[in-house]
DNA sequence: CCCCTGACGGGCG
DNA sequence: TCGCCCGCCAGGG
């Protein structure tokens, strides 16, 4: 395990249709706690790799904060594609679509 | 080598 | 889950 952005993208693959997780949360799957801001590091490095649906990844308040380096409203289209409901840039049913892969994956 | 910033999180009021 | 503040890891100038 080279625990580094391979890591993060392979968990953010993992993330089911409808489902949203927070940086938190993968961060704390991969060991690394406080490395929340991390882990959006890396989803900024993967604006190149299609297959790591960062559109499925939000903050721990439920808001679509890499709305905005997705292009417009693109992320949001995205989640309410899959059944998320957003409002206001915000995930409404949030603890209900809320996926956290140390408990459900592990 | 020091300082700042970043798609963040948790605790407190 | 609202607002404020501090703490966390790592890269860039």
């Amino acid at each position: 395990m080279k625990n580094s952005f391979e890591d993060i993208y392979q968990v953010v693959r993992l993330i089911p249709e409808g489902r949203v997780t927070s940086y938190g949360a993968i961060a704390e799957y991969l060991g690394s706690k406080g490395g929340a801001r991390f882990v959006g590091w890396a989803m900024n490095a993967s604006h190149g790799d299609p297959t790591v649906p960062a559109h499925r990844v939000v903050n721990h308040a439920g808001v679509l904060t890499g709305k905005l380096f997705f292009g417009g409203n693109r992320m949001q289209e995205l989640l309410e594609s899959e059944g998320v409901v957003v409002e206001n840039d915000k995930i409404k049913n949030f603890k209900t679509v809320y996926w956290i892969p140390k408990d459900e994956l592990l």
